[in-house]
DNA sequence: CCGATTGTGAAAGGTTTGTGAACGTCACCA
DNA sequence: TGGTGACGTTCACAAACCTTTCACAATCGG
């Protein structure tokens, strides 16, 4: 797995989580302060042992650094008090003794929690991007201004790069199922789309004749 | 305890997690389907029976249904691998048999989570400060006078810069889920925002034609 | 080269949004 | 009790903007 490293605390780790670690693939550091933490981590792995607070120093020391480290804590259920009050010190837990299926779904969890928290739902294919949420999308960089139909067309199309749709199902599908009208509509979409997204990448939406649209994968053909 | 309900799934729920529902003071709700939920929740507990379909696709519905809510597994260990693949559909899990003290505590900390995560208390954004606090704004730090409904729909917009709201969108999470009335309501609104804000500042709230109405990001990337 | 298919430009027609004003409700006050 | 002002909602109309359609030109396949 080539990936950013996990922080783990203490150094040494607790030998079942080091297992736990290296057969879940985990590209993984332990340290013993929070001094030495600098760059990028895909979170950090905290035991809490016989001294809670050395765990929990670690912690606050992460979370003043404003690096916005999701933290999973592993403790013991006879110290699971010392967890209130201090929910802004872990994103998650768990209780040790674990089962290694457990960590490993927590820790899973946690990358995926970090993962999507600041990736908005985006649709990309080669120079184009959609970005559902906001109803903007870029060319290259480039904003481009799209309308309502427009944008609706574009993002079915970029939806399955290489599948080629017929008019009639890209008036069911865009449109809407019950839609009453010609099929030169999706033309004359069609060629606003091209023209807005520019010459150089008009090609993205190929023609196929007798058949319909297809977005994307045009180097196949030819 | 005055607070929003808990959603509990399904209906009966398993004795022991009423026991700890009723003992941490929770007010909570149990349901057999995801249809009923309307309405403003504190976060979920679905339990996962024989039948893991039946929690998921529980999950899903809420989901689907845009409310946000945070849920809250329990699952066994024989079913761990249930939650392959569905990090979408869960905030936090909880092995059954579960140890009270540690379902409190996840409880505690999904509610916690859920709080600060939709309730900084200061919004920022460019020129435009919200005191979520004190009901106050400013932008470019001339104090504004919104009216309560002006906040309210300032702050839900703000709150999440640069996504696109639709009128009934808006009407159900501003005005509330059981408003009654119509959409130009919505438009009225902006348009005195639009005002207050002032000429120079208009523009942070911008429309997106046959969809709703976006704050922020407009003529930037992504 | 012919017929079918697709691209193009412009104009008609419809939809969506902005705007000003009026209305109803409510709290407050004399 | 009635007056007053603030606020939220609704309405009608105008303006802005999209979509659709059509006629015609260009292109493709055979």
């Amino acid at each position: 797995m080539v990936s950013e490293p996990l922080l783990v605390f203490p150094d040494p780790p607790p030998p079942e989580l080091v297992r736990t670690l290296d057969l879940g693939g985990y590209n993984w550091k332990a340290v013993s302060s929070a001094q030495e933490p600098e760059g990028r981590w895909l979170g950090a792995v905290v035991a809490v042992g016989e001294n809670p607070e050395d765990a929990f120093g670690f912690c606050r020391a992460l979370s003043r650094r404003g690096l916005e480290i999701p933290v999973l804590l592993l403790i013991s259920g006879t110290h699971l008090d010392e967890l209130d009050m201090r929910d802004d010190l872990y994103t998650d837990f768990c209780l040790t003794p674990f089962h290694q299926r457990e960590l490993e779904a927590r820790l899973g969890h946690l990358v995926w929690r970090k993962g999507t928290a600041l990736r908005p739902e985006l649709i990309e294919y080669g120079p184009l991007i959609l970005n559902v949420e906001t109803y903007q999308a870029t060319i290259a960089g480039r904003p481009l201004d799209l309308t309502y139909m427009e944008y609706e067309l574009l993002k079915f199309l970029a939806g399955s790069p290489g599948k080629v749709f017929t008019r009639e199902t890209l008036l069911s599908r865009v449109w809407g199922y019950d839609y009453f009208g010609g099929a030169r509509t999706v033309d004359v979409h069609v060629r606003r789309l091209r023209a807005k997204l520019g010459e150089e990448h008009a090609g993205l939406i190929t023609t196929v004749r007798s058949v319909g649209y297809r977005f994307g994968l045009s180097r196949w053909e030819r």
